[in-house]
DNA sequence: TTTTCTGCAAACGATTTGCATACAC
DNA sequence: GTGTATGCAAATCGTTTGCAGAAAA
């Protein structure tokens, strides 16, 4: 579909941070190169990356991996996204306006995460603010069921 | 709006729990009446109904709680939504395929949660399924933003 | 040199679990 | 009676925090 929509790669990370007063070091340098460079592994956790790191020799504290994703998240780098299995997950921030928000299709059965874009959802939006008032700025939808192999009626 | 969607009463709740070998306890009756007889208070976690119950003068250990409501959950009469927040919260489950769902405006600000209604998602459900032969069986939509009274540009 | 950052270990909060007793059937 | 449920306390799991030393700016 597209390769490189994320806007922020590791050359915008250290303007990103001295912008906001923090430092640029091997630590976070190197927790978003894999993200970056990793485009196919989806939907990391702390653990994950923590476990990544190790099996590429690196020696990074659990500490700083959870800190780290949590200032990229906070710099709009990173997104955290849920899907409740019990801990937090990150992906490339995609919020281009031009490029169509992606949701998540999550099987209750094998548990796998199948991604998926739509554009449906302005309209509802443009209701929702007229209706009630509330001004949104982000939305996350996720859709549960069965996934190809794992229907209920195969 | 409407008062009474839920499909399960306490009536049923025996009836559902012995269906599948579980047995009828006064403290899961306690636990799910508050959900039936305070249908203005949304979106309780344990710690909330273990509270209110403790105001009640009701001794149901806190392990318990956790355990019923998982246990109404899993029959349906319940439902987790999560918000983000750290902690699973529950309501009654309203899923009547009459009665159209309902989802959640999540104020970043006041970390108010505002519910509203739509069926707007029938023909996205039908694009998907047909799309990528995902089978689905439940939605979760959220909308994150500022509520009218604390909108960036008020 | 000043401030932020790291790594470790301890603290934390929500949830789960083991186990002996109590209760529903 | 038999098997499930309860209550307590201890265990667990993801995450956060305090602090002393290390490293950016």
């Amino acid at each position: 579909m597209s390769e490189n929509h994320q806007l922020f790669g590791l050359k915008d990370l250290r303007a990103k941070l001295s912008e906001r007063g923090y430092k640029m070091t091997p630590q976070r340098k190197e927790i978003l190169k894999i993200f970056v460079e990793h485009p196919k592994i989806h939907h990391m956790s702390a653990e994950d990356v923590y476990d990544f790191l190790r099996k590429n020799d690196s020696e990074i504290g659990l500490a700083t991996v959870y800190r780290a994703l949590d200032l990229l998240s906070e710099l709009g780098i990173l997104v955290q996204v849920d899907f409740g299995d019990g801990c937090a997950r990150y992906e490339l921030n995609t919020a281009d306006p031009n490029v169509h928000h992606h949701h998540h299709l999550i099987c209750l059965k094998c548990k796998r995460v199948i991604e998926f874009e739509e554009d449906f959802l302005d309209y509802l939006e443009y209701t929702i603010e007229k209706q009630s008032g509330f001004q949104i700025v982000n939305h996350e939808v996720k859709f549960f069921g069965y996934c190809k192999d794992c229907r209920a009626d195969d």
